[in-house]
DNA sequence: GGGTTCATATTGGTCCGATCACTTTCGCAT
DNA sequence: ATGCGAAAGTGATCGGACCAATATGAACCC
């Protein structure tokens, strides 16, 4: 008679979320043994890491070796640090749709943070901006990292973790990689300063709407390039 | 000497990345048993079983009971299914800004849709306006569904299955169950449905700016909504 | 010959017990 | 009291066994 027939360590999965949102172990707490907890849910050893493993895969929980298991923070970045893989395995049409994402979020988010960030994150964003064309010639990882670091400095600017985390999540350290190659070919890189120094005096100027613009432009360029570049993968 | 010490799951779960990276298995195709994996990658099959879960959990892999373990179809749907867990999980502070990044994301959204959806598009949203004022002293799981049904048609009918799947995963179905529940309370469903219609109106009309206004209404009646509520979780 | 049925092989799911590796704790000697 | 080393605690890995769901193919019936 239509009973469900759930496998066990989905079972396993559910019970410790359960465990968490009743509050019976709260964020950073640890957890019983893996031991205990196999006996506690009547599973296997086996099934109950399985369960861990997949908790552990959605940021929810952490295990240390030799010390425990315990609840991570449970903080937007935590939970979706998996959201990243998107952005990796994404080629052609879909990265196109990740840049389209990114020309509603930045723009907002941008304008945002002119409005809210403090001297010490119009510091920080303004370091950054000077480490992107530091090394102009060498194209290192520096380059790549701090223009990364640029954006995400300006979004977290806006004092909201989400949308900090979400935007990560869409940020390809792989992808930005290949588009400063491209720039750098096409010596379009002076665009890219250009567009991140527009960004950075707009901040410094808490100029929201100027702000807005810029960071449309800027998203819009990197689109523009991808489908010009024959959104290879 | 500084030499690095991997837990052996991990490595295993690298490899299988790596075989999708360079195409050795595609989407939709089948691996190998765990067990030919297991001494392929050189590792127990407990391992391999864990590092497969994980995969697993990432929306990468799917096993089959008495099939075999295949690489999804690498959607952004299916990569982005964890990130559900953010919305469930979040209280207070973290909902508040949810639903900030869903007042950046749902306007644009909503205008782009205005002019890119097809007439089925437009006849689906009908359809789940009329369903969630339909039953509309019950209150059952009906209204609730249609309700998020609705917003998720206007935002697929872009055609942008990774705005998609980001703003479903920004839906939580509990949350909104609340606001409904206490949009109940407060007799204030009828102002939901002024703003449900102004933006249906706005999408047959094919009125970019005016389902960009619709939908921030809309978004920031709901957060003013939860300010107002206490914000308890 | 075509279709159905059922035994069998394949394959993921679960369980058990043992051992290794890392961390923490505690007792002992200084 | 302090520092150090042994021991206990705990996650990580391994190997094998058996169960459950699926796929395969042979036998059978019409």
């Amino acid at each position: 008679m239509g009973q469900e027939r759930t496998p066990v360590t989905h079972r396993a999965v559910e019970q410790v979320k359960a465990m968490i949102a009743q509050g019976e172990v709260g964020p950073g707490q640890r957890l019983p043994t893996e031991r205990d907890l196999a006996v506690r849910l009547g599973v296997s050893r086996s099934s109950m890491r399985e369960a861990i493993r997949a908790l552990t895969t959605l940021g929810v929980l952490e295990s240390r070796h030799g010390a425990g298991v315990y609840v991570t923070a449970l903080r937007p970045s935590d939970l979706l640090e998996t959201f990243s893989v998107l952005a990796e395995v994404s080629q052609g049409e879909t990265l196109l749709e990740v840049l389209q994402v990114r020309r509603m979020l930045e723009p907002a988010a941008t304008a945002l943070a002119a409005a809210r960030a403090t001297p010490a994150d119009l510091e920080r964003v303004g370091d950054l901006l000077g480490r992107i064309d530091g090394g102009q010639d060498t194209l290192g990882t520096d380059t790549v990292s701090a223009d990364l670091g640029f954006h995400q400095a300006i979004v977290a600017s806006t004092g909201n973790a989400t949308l900090a985390a979400v935007n990560e999540g869409l940020s390809s350290r792989t992808f930005n990689a290949r588009v400063w190659a491209g720039h750098k070919e096409a010596g379009l890189a002076a665009k890219l300063r250009e567009d991140h120094e527009r960004i950075h005096e707009a901040l410094t100027a808490r100029d929201p709407d100027a702000a807005r613009a810029a960071a449309t432009v800027h998203v819009m360029r990197v689109e523009r390039w991808l489908t010009a570049e024959g959104r290879a993968g």
